[in-house]
DNA sequence: ATGAAGAGCAACTATTTAGTTGCATTTTAT
DNA sequence: ATAAAATGCAACTAAATAGTTGCTCTTCAT
């Protein structure tokens, strides 16, 4: 049987290009607006923008490759959605992190009190 | 009175530099390292990597500025320890980002179903 | 059938980033 | 007093990133 779970190695870069996706505030703005739910096309997204259209398509194609959002074609236009499941990883990740935090400081507490 | 409250850009860029502070595999094994508790050393933390001990010097300085930790001098040598906080609102923004579009998602289904 | 809207592709520039090497400075231990 | 340890600082290179412009292709509406 193949091996399903990819190595620590990976699992860190694959994080890592997740959070450099959001690590941009051009792109945390079209994020809150799909956060709203409605796909949206390119055009559309670039409203409002000071930016070019194929600025924004850069952005997308970031955004998409971290598996942040998918895009599909409907007639012309393609419209971006949002993909909530690595952002879900993200959130348990950092919980983890912060729970890890709290242990030791707790550990660290206990042990100067003793 | 002085405004205390930051506008909506310079959040998103706030946050965005957080993000992007740990947009990078190796950043985010120095994180692991120091989320035991303990400060530790640059030369510590070189420990066990491919890396110079410059290279580690200039990816704590990242993370330093985006807040996500913090260094203190003792002797010869400058302990960094990290700081929660910044992680936990990058957190509660996730939490904020889940909640919307469960939201929306639930919106659009009721509609859906009318 | 034709013009306009939406998007894709390619080439180019400027800036930032990740990493290196080399050398100077401070602190500790002998 | 001096050597070793830990760090800081500066200059440099290579690669990635953010952004642009220009052109082509497809799809829709008239």
């Amino acid at each position: 049987m193949s091996d399903k779970r990819p190595s620590k190695l990976a699992t860190l870069q694959t994080r890592a290009s997740v959070f450099a996706a959001l690590g941009d505030a051009t792109r945390l703005s079209v994020l809150a607006r799909l956060s709203g739910g409605e796909p949206q096309s390119i055009a559309r997204l670039t409203e409002g923008t000071r930016l070019t259209r194929q600025a924004v398509t850069k952005h997308l194609k970031v955004l998409e490759n971290a598996g942040v959002v998918h895009s599909a074609r409907v007639g012309r236009e393609s419209r971006f959605a949002l993909d909530p499941q690595p952002i879900e990883d993200l959130r348990r990740y950092l919980d983890e992190v912060s729970r890890q935090w709290d242990d030791a400081l707790a550990r660290l507490k206990a042990h100067v009190e003793t």
